[in-house]
DNA sequence: TTGAAAGCGCTAACAC
DNA sequence: GTGTTAGCGCTTTCAA
């Protein structure tokens, strides 16, 4: 094999004497073609180093074998884990991946959309930064290629929606809550990221727990940004509070990352002056000291769940919804609640 | 903008009544077109939703404007920043990032490898699984467009190798031993990946620190893969040593958890009965009890400066690799070697 | 079983 | 300043 510079299918035509109809029968295994063609062939595509064109045949076939993910940010470890699901699930079809970050911004989900109608992807993957967004849902009414959403749900079900891969927050969250008011603690605050479907439902966990127990709603939820600053500000506020949180909830790594750095800087121990429960295994939570009791999910399931979706729906299956479970891991970052001194 | 199904340039041309090459004209922002002609091809695109079909532009003009990228796994979070920075760098130039998971396994690389060469992607920015592997060293010496390396160095130089950006891991490795070896431990055990150029890095950082004092190579160093079993095992390995190590340098985010593991296991904790150091930040690392010191590196500015090397490349710029800094931030995980009983 | 030719959607000469 | 036309590299009828 001599790396020739841009063979085309031409030269491996002439090189192997015959049409270039041939050489493009032999390479897509199409059954009518003759050893001793199939043989030539092979042989001159060997000699020239030849790589098919793969922007050609996308062009002619009308299909590009490539999906388009819109993630808020890559470095986050559960949209990472999201992402390698999908991307080896759609590997394992034939499928490439064009990533986009939109970096946490409205805007640029909808300019990285019509980015990605540009380039012709059969079908895209989205973990949006806004369900409401004026400009995104307009982009999504505009596409001619069938969507998935992971874990993000519309007011409204654009034509081109094929379903959306999501996690079932709400149960998790009343399993860590019911936990959390069997140890004795009835001021619970649950900090939680942008108005989306993850916040809503796990909310509706909180108060479903709450209302089960048939007890008064003494918690206390804070809806901002999944950032660390939000987790930090949000602990302050609920352990200033007249009547203090004697548990926390964290609704994401980033906001259990500024739940800590509060706690820390009152010195207060999670288990021991203040129960703590986070959202989504995070690397070193459980070899924290105490472990870091969970909501947790299989996020690499969830991204090979929307991959999936979004393939059936590319062969022409209906919309459909898929609903994964989430799981709370009990560990010793909850206790009783402190005696108030 | 009605959402037509398919509109292509031919469309907008009648739409519009004029011919397509003044619709392309307008479309690319050509100089000599005139202010009426511009609107009216702007009125039908708008009126036909029309979105230009990149990949018959990309046939046409010989290039892509997208960038393949090698990894071995997304989901760590040293990678997921490094494809963080990367991407973004590539965006705001104009570029696609086509993303593909090696799953560390050599033979993926070169598969992958080939196939971006199929898409016609500009070039290619690859963590690559293994530096040796004889398939990927053929891939890379068939590649037709430029590649940058991250953090790897190959034997040879093949000949569109466009250079690589570098962590300079030995120093940040001299750094944190020189402090280990003034807290008083002399025998330091390093544990490492595979043989690769930020093993083979670390070490010779190790070794500088020692001969630098003057002392003799006290030290033990051990490889294996990157991942937790091999740092609870080396761990192990370690403290049964007829000298136990007194300090423990965990090469990775990965051999870290396995570290940490085995010494919860054996009820030893860092900054008492052993020092620890790790490398590349983790997101509760700091936050951990004690605080665990680390080599740090800023893996954003590790992906960006990669490709930029690439984007200069593309446009003609000689090979060229970039050593970026490493820093070692000691913390109370590191503390004077436990007195033996 | 194989070859010739049309065309996927676009851009860039080249005329006018 | 605008239109006509020839491909980019491939697949796919349609003939032979």
């Amino acid at each position: 094999m001599v790396g020739a510079s841009r063979t085309n299918m031409k030269e491996v035509a002439s090189r192997a004497g015959v049409a270039m109809s041939s050489v493009s029968r032999v390479l897509s295994d199409h059954p009518d073609v003759s050893p001793t063609m199939r043989a030539r062939v092979l042989a001159a595509v060997e000699e020239l180093g030849y790589h098919p064109n793969m922007l050609a045949r996308s062009l002619r076939a009308g299909q590009t074998m490539s999906i388009g993910f819109v993630v808020g940010d890559i470095s986050n470890p559960l949209l990472a884990e999201i992402t390698l699901g999908a991307e080896t699930a759609l590997r394992e079809a034939g499928y490439s991946l064009l990533l986009t970050n939109s970096e946490n911004q409205p805007g640029r989900d909808a300019e990285h959309i019509q980015l990605l109608q540009r380039r012709r992807v059969d079908g895209l993957l989205l973990s949006l930064a806004s369900e409401t967004d004026a400009d995104t849902r307009a982009a999504l009414a505009g596409l001619e290629q069938p969507f998935v959403l992971i874990d993000r749900e519309l007011p409204e079900q654009p034509e081109m929606w094929a379903g959306a891969a999501l996690s079932d927050h709400a149960a998790g969250m009343a399993a860590a809550v019911h936990h959390l008011l069997e140890l004795g603690h009835r001021r619970i605050g649950l900090i939680l990221g942008q108005p989306m479907r993850f916040s809503r439902e796990r909310r509706r966990g909180l108060e479903h727990a709450f209302a089960e127990q048939r007890l008064p709603p003494s918690y206390i939820v804070l809806e901002g940004h999944l950032n660390p600053e939000h987790g930090r500000q949000a602990t302050a506020h609920l352990l200033d509070d007249a009547e203090p949180a004697t548990a926390i909830v964290a609704g994401g790594n980033q906001l259990l990352i500024g739940v800590l750095r509060e706690l820390e800087r009152r010195e207060l121990a999670p288990g021991r002056d203040v129960s703590l429960v986070t959202c989504d295994e995070i690397p070193l939570s459980e070899l924290f000291r105490p472990p870091i009791a969970v909501i947790q999910r299989d996020n690499r399931d969830l991204g090979r769940r929307a991959a999936e979706l979004l393939l059936g729906a590319i062969s022409g299956a209906e919309p459909r919804s898929d609903v994964l479970k989430t799981t709370f891991v009990p560990r010793a970052s909850c206790a009783p609640p402190a005696v108030r001194i």
